[in-house]
DNA sequence: ATGGTTGCTTAGCAA
């Protein structure tokens, strides 16, 4: 079984590499963020000829999110559905059988300090708090998506020029490592020990021709999934060519 | 040569 994230950064522009990375991967599931459309402007038409039922959670201009998948969902969930603001659509989760998957684009932070830096750390929190909630570490879980968080130094390309970012700042590591002590697993890290694989790079300063990248698109996982984990990767060749995303997929495989 | 982006929405923001 194979499973995978990815941001896209805007779904009608990335239509064609989405069909076409579907059609060559093949994955069981895939997670999308950052769709940039309404469910009404998702592609669905080319995704189901495709061979694939998605469970959207569209929003315009910003965020979105969605699970592909060959086997029906069940049980979509949309947002965190707690008291807070729920008007920024960041979260899906669904079910197939035993397994739940959710999809998640946490917010950037743009800068520490700022009041979306703040937004980021109560949404993180809420997150961990929505996990409580609904779910336990003893089921078979996967949390995936473009975290905005490089967990770890050895996730960085570059450590000393990204140690105040939104992305690497000790608050958002925090918040990783409370993901973590929930009882989830970074499958990726457990494969890639020596770190230095990147599933990120900015379209500002030749961030990829650079191999400037940080890892934040992560596949977290409960432990029967992280048993089951023989292969985990990201699929650097889809940075490359024309109008390519800014992040890469990252893949799981289970056995 | 010291900069060098993209997407959405239409000049300014977000990443």
């Amino acid at each position: 079984m194979k499973l995978a994230t990815w941001n896209v950064n805007s779904v009608k522009a990335r239509k064609e590499r989405v069909i076409a990375w579907l059609a060559k991967h093949q994955p069981d599931v895939l997670c999308l963020q950052e769709l940039k459309a309404e469910d009404s402007a998702f592609p669905m038409d080319e995704v189901k000829s495709a061979g694939y039922h998605a469970a959207l959670h569209g929003q315009r201009t910003y965020n979105g999110v969605a699970i592909l998948s060959r086997e029906e969902p069940s049980d979509v969930r949309r947002g965190f559905a707690d008291d807070g603001d729920d008007t920024q659509a960041r979260l899906i989760s669904a079910a197939f059988g035993s397994l739940r998957v959710i999809s998640v684009y946490v917010p950037n932070g743009q800068e520490v300090g700022s009041d979306k830096w703040q937004y980021k750390l109560e949404w993180l929190k809420r997150l961990q708090a929505y996990l409580v909630k609904h779910h336990t570490p003893s089921e078979s879980l996967v949390l995936c998506g473009d975290l905005n968080i490089a967990p770890d130094d050895l996730d960085v390309a570059r450590p000393e020029e990204w140690k105040d970012s939104v992305l690497c700042a000790a608050p958002a590591r925090a918040a990783f490592q409370g993901l973590i002590a929930w009882g989830l697993t970074d499958v990726f890290r457990a494969k890639h020990p020596e770190g230095g694989v990147f599933s990120w790079w900015d379209y500002r300063m030749l961030g990829f021709p650079k191999n400037n990248g940080l890892r934040i698109d992560h596949l977290l996982v409960t432990a029967s999934v992280a048993s089951r984990c023989t292969d985990a990767r990201v699929d650097r060749d889809e940075r490359k060519g024309k109008l390519p995303s800014d992040h890469a997929p990252v893949v799981i495989t289970l056995a």
